[in-house]
DNA sequence: GACCCACAAGGTGCATGCAATTGAGGCGCA
DNA sequence: TGCGCCTCAATTGCATGCACCTTGTGGGTC
C-alpha cells in the first residue's frame, strides 16, 4: 500500500479543539456519566475561554453523538437508548471489518511493534481502574484505524468506538478485560500473518462478544460535580492526540 | 424488527441546521463546486444571520467532511483527494451492505411503496439535470437507511453518501444514470424477497461500479458568484428534510 | 524586468452584552 | 396536605465589536 498524507483533523480553531479533546477523555473515561450537564459557563470557565468556543465544542461533540443538545436547555452527555449502543456495535463491526481487511499483511515492522507495545500498555493496566482499561482498549482500536491511512475510516471508527464506550457506562457490569487483551494480541498476530478471512473473522468475534459482555443490564446513574471532574482533564497534558504513543501508560 | 423513536437530529438551534441543509444541498447539486470559498459574512448575509450562525454551521459541515476549515482562512468546499474518494466509498459499501441486510424481507408495503416511488421519481427526472438525478440517486440510499430507523446508521450512511456525492463532481464524467436506476429497482425487488445474501451482493456490486464509472478522471474546476449561487438555497423551500421520514416509522 | 518589502483591506478568532426561554421555588387556595 | 400559579434566577440564543492574521498589491531597489 502506497503511504498517503496523514489525517488533518478537521478542528475549527483548537481552543475548541482541546476542549473536545478533554470532554471526549472525561466520557470515555467515565468521569463524566451519561446524563451530565455541561454547562457552557462552566465549560468556558474551566478551560478559560468564553462561552462561544464551550458552545462550539458542545456542537462537535453533538455531532459525533457523545453529547445531546436541546434547544434552550442545558446539554448533557448522550444516553444512547440499548438499541442505539446494539446498532453502534453492529456498525462498529463493519468498520471495523474493514480496518483489518486493509491491514491484513501490510503492517511495517514498527507498526507492529507499536501494537504490541499498546496491548502490553493495556497488560500493565489490568490491575489499575476500569476506566482506564476501557479507554485502552478503545485506544488499540483507533491505532489500528489509524494505521490504514485512512482519514475517513479513522474519523468513523474514532467516533462509533467512543460512542461503544459511552453505552459501556449504561449497560456494563464491571469491566473484566483479560480476554479481550488476549483477542487484541491474536488480531496483531493474524494480521501479521496476513490471513485477510481469519482476521475479519476475529475482528468480529471479538467486537461481538465485547458487545454481548456489555449489553446486558443497566447500571445506576452517578453524579459529581462538573468543575471537579473536569479538572484533570482541563490541562491538556501529555497526550496532544487521542492515541498517545506506547511505554508509558501513567498521566502526568 | 420492532419499532423504534425516530431519530432526532443532533441540530443546535435550528437556523444553524436550515443553513446546514442549504449548504448541502447545494453542494450536492454541484452548485458549489469542491474548493469553492464559503466567508462567514457572505453566508449570513445570505441567510439572514449573523456570522456567529453561519460559523457554527460550517463547524458542523467541517465535522461531516463537506466543508474544510483552515485556521484564518476562509473555509471552502472539501476536494477530497481521489483516494479519500475511493476510501469514502469503501466505507459506504459495507455501511451500506448493513443497511440492506437488516431490511431484508423486513419491509412494510408501505415502505415498498414509498421505495418504489422515489425510483419513479429518478426515472422521471433522468431528462433533466445531472445534478438532480445525481441528488434523487442518493437520497434512494438514504431513504434506505431511514427505514433501518436506527438513527446512527442513518447519520453515518447520510454523511458518507454525501461525501461520495463531492467526489462525483471533482472526478466524474457527465453521469449516466439509467442502469443505476434498474439497480435500485433489482434491490428493492431482492429486499421484497428477502434474500439477505442476494441484496447484499447487488448493493455491494451497484456501489462498485458506480464507484468504479465515477473515479475515473479529474473534471475542471468552475466558479460562479457565491450570493448568485446560494440565491436558490437561501429559503427552506418544499423539502424540509432531505428525506422525509416514511409515514409508518413515525414514532410516539 | 525581477525581486522584496511594507502597507492596507478583507476575513477570521474570540469575548462580551442583551434578549428570550426554561425550570424551580414560593405562595396562595381549595 | 396537595395542587396550581407566579415570579425569578439560571442558562441559552444570537449579534456585535475589537484584535489579529493572511493575503494581495504597489512602490522601491538592484
Amino acid at each position: 500500500m502506497a503511504p498517503r498524507p496523514a489525517s488533518k483533523t478537521a478542528v475549527p480553531s483548537d481552543k475548541v479543539g482541546v476542549i473536545c479533546r478533554a470532554l471526549r477523555r472525561a466520557i470515555i473515561e467515565q468521569a463524566l456519566a451519561p446524563g451530565a450537564k455541561l454547562p457552557e459557563d462552566s465549560l468556558g470557565e474551566r478551560f478559560g475561554v468564553s462561552r462561544t468556543i464551550a458552545r462550539h465544542a458542545l456542537g462537535q461533540l453533538a455531532a459525533e453523538g457523545l453529547v445531546e443538545l436541546r434547544r434552550n436547555r442545558i446539554a448533557v452527555v448522550a444516553t444512547p437508548s440499548w438499541q442505539e449502543a446494539r446498532d453502534a456495535f453492529d456498525i462498529r463491526i463493519e468498520l471495523e471489518r474493514l480496518v483489518v481487511r486493509q491491514l491484513a499483511g501490510k503492517l511495517t515492522k514498527s507498526q507492529v511493534a507499536e501494537l504490541n507495545a499498546h496491548v502490553d500498555a493495556e497488560d500493565r493496566a489490568r490491575d489499575g481502574s476500569d476506566a482506564v482499561s476501557i479507554r485502552l482498549a478503545t485506544e488499540f482500536h483507533i491505532l489500528l484505524a489509524n494505521m490504514t491511512n485512512s482519514p475517513i475510516l479513522v474519523r468513523y471508527v474514532s467516533e462509533v468506538a467512543y460512542r461503544c464506550c459511552l453505552t459501556l457506562s449504561l449497560y456494563s457490569r464491571p469491566h473484566s478485560s483479560e480476554c479481550a487483551i488476549n483477542e487484541h494480541r491474536a488480531i496483531i498476530a493474524a494480521l501479521v500473518k496476513g490471513d485477510e478471512a481469519k482476521v475479519m473473522s476475529l475482528m468480529h468475534s471479538h467486537l461481538d462478544s465485547v458487545a454481548s459482555r456489555a449489553l446486558v443490564a443497566p447500571a445506576p446513574p452517578r453524579g459529581r460535580d462538573l468543575l471537579d471532574i473536569l479538572a484533570p482533564y482541563a490541562e491538556e497534558g501529555e497526550s496532544e492526540r487521542v492515541v498517545k504513543m506506547p511505554k508509558v501508560v501513567r498521566a502526568r
